[in-house]
DNA sequence: CAAATTAATCGCAAAAATGCGATAAAGAAA
DNA sequence: TTTCTTTATCGCATTTTTGCGATTAATTTG
C-alpha cells in the first residue's frame, strides 16, 4: 500500500470512518462519557476512574484529541479536557446523510 | 491479556464501541451508503464498485455482518445483503443517551 | 533550591486489523 | 455431467492498535 488504499474512498466516507474509529474503543466512549456528563474541563480524574495505566489513558486522549471530539489545554502540571460539541455536530450530521435518508421507504428484502 | 481488558468497561460501553469499529472503515461505509442508497438487496454489484479484492470485500461484508448491520441471504451462488435498520436505530438510541444528554447547559470552559 | 505531583512521550511487546491470492463451495448454464 | 459464475474461507504477510513501564517535562509545594 504505497498510496493509501483509503485514498480510493471520498472525504466524507474517509471523515466518518476516522469519526467512527475514534468511537471504536471502550475506554474512550468511557472519557466521552465522563465528560458529556460533567460537562466542564475534567482535570486529572480520568486516570483514576479507568482501569488503565496513566500512560495508556494519555494516550487515548491523544487520539481523542487529534479526532477532534474533545478540547485540552494544558495548566501546569495538570490538564484539562471537555467535549468539542461541535465535532459531534457534524458527524451526526454526515451519519444521517448517509444512511437516513431513505429510512421510510425501506422495503425489506433480506 | 488472559481476562480481556475490556471487560472491565460496561456492556453500553462496549456495544457502541463495537458498533463504531463496525463502521472505522471506509470501505465499510462506502457498502452501508450503497445498501442505503439503493434501499434494497444488493447482489454482487458492491465488489464492482470497490477499489478492493473480492476476498477482502466479502471480509468486510462479514464484519458487517457479524455486527448486525447488514442482512444477508445466501440465494443460490450469489448473495444478498441489506442494511438492517434497527441496528441503525439501536445506535442512534445509545449514542444520544450517552452523549447529547448535557449539550444544552454546555459551558465551555477549554 | 529540592522534592513531590501530574501528565506526555518513548520504546517495546503483544494483539488485532487489513489485504490479497489461492482455494473451496454451491449452484446455474452449456 | 462438465464448465462457468459467484461468493466464502484459508493462509500468510504487512500494518496498525493497544498496553505498559520507564522516562521526561513542567509546575507546585516544602
Amino acid at each position: 500500500m504505497a498510496v493509501h488504499k483509503k485514498d480510493s474512498f471520498s472525504q466524507k466516507e474517509q471523515n466518518l470512518a476516522a469519526f467512527a474509529k475514534a468511537l471504536s474503543h471502550p475506554a474512550r466512549i468511557a472519557i466521552l462519557k465522563m465528560l458529556a456528563q460533567h460537562n466542564e474541563c475534567i482535570c486529572g480524574e480520568i486516570v483514576e476512574v479507568l482501569p488503565l495505566a496513566q500512560s495508556t489513558v494519555s494516550q487515548h486522549l491523544k487520539e481523542l484529541s487529534q479526532a477532534g471530539l474533545i478540547d485540552g489545554t494544558i495548566d501546569g502540571p495538570r490538564s484539562c479536557y471537555c467535549i468539542n460539541w461541535k465535532t459531534f455536530e457534524r458527524f451526526n450530521t454526515d451519519f444521517t446523510s448517509l444512511f437516513s435518508k431513505l429510512k421510510e421507504t425501506n422495503a425489506k428484502c433480506c
